[in-house]
DNA sequence: TTGAATATATTGTATTATATATAGTATGTT
DNA sequence: AACATACTATATATAATACAATATATTCAA
């Protein structure tokens, strides 16, 4: 059996293996995948591990499976991008500007808005909660914390404090994003670490119950960011 | 056999059976789901569509099934709401005013951007599809086209010309989304079929490339109805 | 009281058998 | 020849059984 100690089961093992593997392209959309057969014999795994791993993928939007016409992979457009996996599958697989960008056009949509949101309803101990980040990325700029760490719990804590679902559930997915594209970002020159004043800007206009100065304070740093990958591209 | 006539196959129906459940409340947090075996017996299913079913959930983020401990419920957080399953039991369960303010306020954050993307980057076939979907709206007005259908594909037809990858897969998020609160927007006095016009401009600000007005005419459809159902909260 | 050994319940994996759905082929009728 | 029907082969769908791995709970000794 394959070397699998990273993974929690074959099921999850497996998983990795063919999500990344139909990400990176290995499988054309007109071939789509192996038969379940094939891939019980390529891995050396029973079939009911196999058919886990398909159910999971299909679940993920990623390929669709139906008697006789084997395992299908679906267009690009039905795969879950928000499922933390794939995303992760996606930015592994192609690192690219271009990945970036698209991710950092989307910060782009929700975060103002998010902050417009918690400027309205956040209440106290969301505000903690960011102030708290905001204190580690302080820390984090004499080299008494971890920046990316920091940066990526203010981000996300100004999503909590919106108090809507849909931006709380986001958080995971920004993280996870964040998370592989620093990389990415450290290596554009001039890219600056996270700049602690303008961070403050965003938590003064929440804790000030302004709602436009948020929106308009986590848009510049965004568009500070877009901006510098625009010009690499 | 329970009847299942509507579903693909067992382990979908059990999914959609169980996935409903989790999300209507039906388990607790603490106690999580019943053990394999139970549901097996409960639904008369064997464990082999009984495991796919919980893999599949848990791939969406609703549960994690460990050994001895048997199978939770995840935190809300890690629902993978973007998922076009768990929205519909969502929205099912729980048809608030609430959840459509939600909704409507991720789609200020969405389609304004998207539009903006759209005025900056789309080619001559994401026009061509908008401006069908707009006829469509047209011809729906007069009663010769289902009014729904054509305004969820022109706002589709919009996150399509961003060719943001991420835009676009929430296309089927907003379609399901819209499909299903449309009787709750409908039950709003006042609340006028989509208008024409309005919608007109943010076609006419893609066409002119003009990114700030294409924003500014998706922002002004988006708050108006944002406004009206916080009126009635 | 603590900690290690053990029992036990639950998921994880493998195997085999049968059922069902569907693309492709053959057959037969008009 | 055109078209509908029936058949066949094949892949997935479901079931049943057995055993392995794992983590909780219990027991018992130091």
């Amino acid at each position: 059996m394959i070397k699998m100690s990273e993974s929690r089961n074959l099921t999850h093992y497996l998983v990795n293996e063919l999500g990344s593997a139909i990400v990176k392209g290995d499988y054309s959309i007109e071939d789509g995948l192996p038969s379940e057969a094939e891939i019980c014999e390529r891995y050396e795994i029973s079939r009911t591990a196999t058919r886990e791993a398909v159910k999971m993928l299909s679940a993920k939007g990623l390929i669709v499976s139906r008697p006789k016409k084997g395992i299908t992979i679906q267009a690009k457009e039905k795969w879950n991008m928000f499922d933390t996996d794939v995303l992760n599958w996606i930015l592994m697989s192609t690192p690219s500007l271009e990945s970036l960008r698209d991710f950092t056009q989307l910060r782009l949509a929700i975060e103002p808005e998010a902050a417009s949101l918690a400027a309205k309803t956040a209440n106290e101990s969301d505000i903690k909660r960011i102030e708290t980040a905001l204190f580690r990325m302080r820390k984090a700029e004499e080299g008494l914390d971890d920046a990316l760490d920091a940066d990526i719990e203010f981000h996300s804590s100004l999503l909590l404090a919106s108090q809507n679902p849909f931006f709380i559930q986001l958080r995971s997915f920004i993280e996870t994003a964040l998370r592989v594209s620093i990389r990415f970002t450290n290596q554009l020159k001039g890219v600056p670490t996270a700049n602690f004043s303008d961070h403050n800007a965003i938590f003064l206009a929440v804790v000030a119950r302004d709602p436009e100065k948020a929106h308009a304070a986590s848009r510049k740093i965004l568009i500070e960011a877009l901006d510098l990958i625009e010009h690499q591209l």
